[in-house]
DNA sequence: TTGAAAGCGCTAACAG
DNA sequence: CTGTTAGCGCTTTCAA
């Protein structure tokens, strides 16, 4: 026995036209229905429904963006998705896109500019609506010039000279005021665990704890600033043992970011000095395993979440108003005292 | 002035039919050459290339899908992109897919089954062309019906009854081995703290450690056995503390993943217990952090590289060949000792 | 070796 | 309120 059209279990096949004729009406209706427009007459829509049930319906979302050159994807590409920080904001993205009826794609680049570029394709070919890019400042700049006519936001990093809306905190005030901490509990020799440098919070870190130690007349040691090339545990670790190995070891370490700063805690342990009594740690970031370790980690609080709500936000701004220019915002940091500093 | 055609700065809007007019060729042969077929002769090549280049041509995605009913996307979901043991799983994933030309697209569920299904949508209407699910395998069964025609594998978790390829370790028997460590140790009187029992692991762990105290001869104790709602660092911590108040407390904890393991550590530090001298801490997993913390902590280590490789090469072969059968594999573990136990 | 033409499944004018 | 029709940009027979 011929069967005639298409079996509920095998979905996937069913096209628009196939309910059509299931519920005999064009497939303009069968559209109209889908999208929810109120035109149609209620007996109408129903006789459309009961035919997307019979035959097991589902739209082919591909034909759809096609035609709509819409595709209700976001890229989000991070330097690292293992890093906690970065988690912590993607969970904000989320939740912000999914409520406006957006996936969001997340993208490793391990902050390489060759991987960066093949996601920005992405865009440019229309497989996704935007982009929240979380990449070091330096490899924004790079796609700068192709990039430019592409929906995107910045997030964390970005270049405050480009056309690009971001949202980000201020660094370099924040790290001032960490190094101040720092000064405050009497410490005179203080080191900087900073990071890779072609990121721009690396950079106006930096600034800020020098601008901390420069106000209060210290004179800056360049052994104590040392920059690791990741923000895994193991380079803070060894950072904390180079500073300690040191003629004249610095009493307090501020570590551009909390990996960072945990590893210089087992650093520190494993060169036999006492935190904070030996010396002083503090961190940047505050992620959840800030307050577990031992002793607590005294950190810079990052608005992680809201920074991941606010650029999706900015981005979901920019694609419902191409034209009108989306600003760039700075958000609120907060120094968290805990027993580290 | 009127322009003639589009400037290479405005990309994006130049189809096929563009190149194919500036080259003065059919949109057939453009297609030829974009698609690397042999049969297009050199100078025909190079005419195509050069208006491509001029144009900025970019192609466009999603029309190329509609037709070849493919995206070229993949789907990973994770119940939580945040822990750093999904993270390293993701890693080995995106590598061997990107090498393949695919792009993953990671989504978090939050272990929620309708998060899921909406996920398994992107699949069903072909924006995905295959997914890889690293959720509780009961979420897993709920959707078994509609999903078991869709190119999917499972990972981590699954459901041995089903006809989905999956990869993983033998949990139970990895449990029996951690726990016996403790026993060998000289602990009776160890503890579990183990998680949502809608995951396959923790129901396998569990048997895994009775396995190992009933072959010691050794009585359950019920109150030794805890569950926690989530995996985070606080769970661990608040799960020691419970247990240090038991009038008789264990001397042994075995904690069924590295995050609670470390919450554990210091729950017990809290609780003025030393570790190990006071109580022995074994987790699971081997994530990074394990030999950043204070002990270092002893664990099981999962091939978690190996199990995204896994996962990928089992996907994209279901793909490549859909009718032939692709097996389910477990992968080895290790027992990794540090100080903790 | 190339071109013409027929769609992939859907949306959106435009008529009716 | 509903149907007809013309594509979205691409691939792929089928002919030439």
């Amino acid at each position: 026995m011929p069967r005639s059209g298409t079996a509920p279990g095998e979905a996937g096949n069913v096209s628009i036209s196939a309910v059509a004729r299931q519920a005999g009406v064009s497939v303009a209706t069968v559209s109209r229905v889908l999208n929810g427009q109120a035109v149609v007459k209620a007996e109408t829509r129903d006789k459309v429904m009961a035919a997307v049930d019979a035959l097991g319906y589902r739209m082919n979302h591909l034909a759809r963006n096609l035609r709509t050159a819409a595709s209700r994807l976001l890229l989000t590409m991070v330097p690292d998705v293992g890093n906690p920080f970065y988690a912590e904001i993607v969970r904000g993205i989320d939740s912000v896109a999914r409520q406006q009826g957006y996936f969001v794609l997340l993208c490793d680049t391990g902050a390489d500019p060759g991987r960066e570029r093949s996601y920005f394709d992405l865009l440019r070919t229309r497989r996704a609506d935007g982009a929240i890019c979380l990449d070091p400042d330096t490899v924004q700049q790079a796609l700068a010039e192709e990039a430019a006519p592409l929906p995107w936001v910045a997030c964390c990093e970005f270049d405050p000279e480009a056309a690009v809306p971001y949202v980000g905190i201020d660094n370099r005030a924040a790290a001032r005021e960490a190094v101040q901490h720092l000064l405050a509990r009497g410490h005179h020799r203080i080191a900087l665990i900073n990071s890779d440098e072609r990121f721009l919070y690396a950079r106006q870190r930096r600034q800020g704890y020098r601008d901390a130690l420069t106000d209060a007349g210290l004179r800056l040691h360049p052994e104590w600033q040392v920059n690791v090339r990741s923000l895994d545990f193991a380079a803070g670790a060894e950072a904390a043992a180079w500073l300690m190995a040191l003629p004249e070891p610095p009493s307090a370490i501020f570590a551009v970011s909390d990996t960072l700063a945990i590893g210089v805690l087992r650093g520190l342990r494993d060169a036999g000095r006492r935190v904070p009594d030996d010396v002083a740690v503090i961190g940047f970031d505050d992620i959840a395993l800030a307050a577990q370790v031992d002793p607590p980690l005294t950190t810079v609080a990052q608005p992680m979440r809201e920074l991941g709500e606010t650029a999706a936000r900015l981005l979901l701004q920019r694609l419902a108003e191409p034209g009108v220019a989306v600003p760039g915002m700075l958000l609120p940091h907060r120094l968290i005292c805990r027993a580290s500093a």
